[in-house]
DNA sequence: GGTGTCTGCCCC
DNA sequence: ATTCTGC
DNA sequence: GCAGAATGGGCAGACACC
């Protein structure tokens, strides 16, 4: 298919916010593509051009795409910006420059999704020295061929999203109406996903049933080393919900850590994230330790995996295991520095027998008979829960032992293991979810950031900040952006129009340059899990760490704006400071004897 | 060799 | 991660 | 209630540049 033909289709698609007609004309697509088009067609529509767990990965973004779209225009890469800010969106972005091209080609092949797909796969591919010159070559000359829309999707694509409304879901409806229309719609769309959310492939279920339908996938199962798509949690307001929700349940203490699907089999065991990326290479110690406390032959199996204190063994920030993350070298030396306990909490196959349907006391006895608990393999500590009172009990506990809140899951029948579901069947609640243990701040806006997408034309974060007295300045402490409705966004630059200046005022102390300044002066409510040592923020800065500053973990606007208070009434540094003090004090003291 | 910028369907 | 919105 | 799309802090790696 020509990628003309294709943008055809995505601009319709993105002409509608109605599922049932986004879903329809992608089903129309579907059926008009070559079967060895769709699965490509599928990757693309994600914005990827392979499966997570595969871990290539394009390695672009806006700043490279500017670059590219600069290079194919002749354009000043001040200009590209320009228009990008004023977009807020690097797809029309890229049309209105091609648009605006000196010249059209006079040599342009035109393009198919074959060629631009193998473009991507050649720039996801190339490394090493000038890689980056050979990737914006590629990128430019791609650009170069474009029509102006074909260019639109073409950057959104690189980007890493078309922002069409388009997910795995919307993508297996389609699929399911297309392709398999003998069956009934409800069952032919549970099958699609249940054969989805083994393989994690969506390319591999789109190629497999154009060509043969239901035939096409009923072979795929279950395989240890294919990670499945890991269960979420759904969050719950208060403890009480999680009695209207479940009656009893299981409760475990929710460990702040990395979650890991770990695949065991005879010769080997592989690790993978929540995002199905391979840890296996990071943490050679807990293929160690997970070795040497399995019982069983094979399996798959779920934990967080915590770092902990090589002396004391109490936990330690979730900052500390992600330095491991994705680490390539000096893994043996930084194992020994950050050692990790993993927690066990799910069993999803073992020696022979799936465990996905199963409940979850069916599946906790098969976890606890898979492994004998090691000083670096526990289970996830548990308990049944039946009132309130047992409930806060569990939950002070799970606070004073440093984690993060509870997970409460379902015991009952229904409570099945449902792969890349956020259902109901488990539940998180927080330690910050509670007013009284909220940190709650009031913040000064020093500046704001351009938005993007629906947030086009206004702002898409404030930079906010504290008040030091002491110094007169103002220090950044994190960025807001989530928290805001549609009419707050709207009215946000005519609120900072007056306070708007050119530059930084010389009273504020930033790292960071956002797209606005202004003189410090609105105060906001903002909510935060709790603080951190951040590299890029000057809140308190060299006091708790040398070159190193303070910043509010998930920050969120609480929807109230602080008039009643000027910004010398914010939250000061020193204020921030007790409470980080107090934070670390909340961990020292936990593991004190009685 | 050191530093700065960019990137990640990154982790949370 | 949190939050908001259209369906 | 789901699915999707806005957005946060912070980490290591990979390059480009000096």
């Amino acid at each position: 298919m020509n990628f003309a033909v294709f943008s055809e289709y995505l601009e319709r698609i993105e002409g509608t916010t109605k599922r049932l007609e986004i879903t329809a004309m992608l089903g129309e697509m579907f059926n008009a593509l070559a079967p060895d088009e769709i699965d490509k067609v599928c990757y693309l529509l994600l914005g990827k051009i392979y499966p997570d767990f595969v871990g290539i990965e394009l390695g672009i973004a806006d700043a490279l795409i500017q670059r590219a779209l600069s290079i194919a225009s002749g354009l000043k890469i001040e200009i590209v910006s320009e228009v990008l800010k004023n977009e807020g969106d690097i797809g029309t972005c890229a049309e209105n420059v091609i648009r605006q091209k000196k010249q059209t080609a006079l040599f342009s092949e035109p393009l198919t999704i074959e060629r631009v797909y193998g473009n991507l796969c050649k720039i996801a591919e190339s490394t090493g020295s000038g890689s980056q010159d050979y990737k914006l070559k590629l990128i430019a000359e791609m650009f170069h061929d474009a029509q102006p829309l074909e260019a639109r999707y073409i950057a959104r694509i690189l980007a890493g999203s078309l922002r069409l409304g388009i997910a795995e879901s919307t993508i297996l409806d389609a699929l399911a109406i297309v392709f398999l229309k003998d069956m009934e719609k409800n069952v032919a769309r549970e099958l699609l996903e249940d054969k989805y959310n083994l393989c994690s492939d969506i390319g591999l279920i789109a190629k497999s049933v154009k060509a043969q339908g239901m035939k096409g996938i009923e072979n795929i199962g279950l395989k240890i080393g294919v990670p499945i798509r890991a269960m979420l949690a759904s969050r719950a307001a208060s403890m009480e919900e999680l009695f209207d929700r479940m009656g009893k349940f299981a409760g475990e203490y929710k460990y702040d850590g990395l979650r890991i699907q770990a695949h065991i089999s005879n010769s080997d065991i592989k690790l993978y994230s929540r995002r199905l990326e391979n840890l296996t290479e990071q943490f050679p110690d807990v293929i160690r330790n997970l070795r040497s406390a399995f019982r069983g032959r094979e399996g798959i199996f779920e934990g967080e995996c915590v770092p902990i204190d090589p002396d004391t063994d109490e936990m330690l920030p979730f900052q500390e295991v992600s330095k491991r993350r994705g680490r390539k070298y000096g893994i043996e030396e930084t194992m020994k520095q950050i050692p990790v306990c993993l927690f066990l909490f799910d069993c999803l196959y073992l020696d022979g027998r799936e465990y996905l349907k199963n409940s979850y006391l069916e599946r906790r006895k098969a976890l606890e008979t898979a492994f004998v608990e090691t000083e670096h393999v526990k289970f996830s500590h548990m308990k049944i829960i039946e009132d309130m009172a047992e409930c806060e009990q569990f939950f002070n506990e799970a606070i004073s032992a440093g984690c993060e809140g509870i997970m409460a899951k379902n015991t009952g029948p229904e409570g099945v293991y449902k792969p890349g579901k956020r259902g109901f069947l488990w539940l998180k609640y927080k330690r910050e979810y509670k007013s009284e243990l909220a940190d709650t701040l009031d913040l000064v806006v020093l500046g704001a950031f351009a938005g993007k997408g629906r947030r086009a034309g206004t702002y898409g974060a404030l930079l906010t900040g504290v008040y030091n007295p002491e110094k007169d300045t103002y220090e950044t402490i994190c960025k807001l952006g989530t928290g805001f409705d549609d009419a707050t966004l709207s009215q946000m630059p005519q609120k900072f129009a007056t306070l708007t200046v050119k530059s930084r005022p010389k009273n504020v102390i930033s790292k960071m340059e956002p797209d606005f300044w202004f003189v410090p002066m609105v105060v906001v409510e903002v909510q935060g899990a709790e603080l951190t040592i951040s590299p890029v923020h000057t809140c308190g800065y060299g006091i708790m760490k040398e070159g190193a500053g303070i910043a509010v973990r998930f920050p969120r606007f609480t929807g109230r704006w602080r008039d009643d208070k000027a910004p010398t009434d914010a939250t000061t540094t020193g204020e921030i400071i007790e409470m980080y003090k107090k934070q670390l004090k909340r961990i020292e003291e936990r593991d004190l004897p009685e």
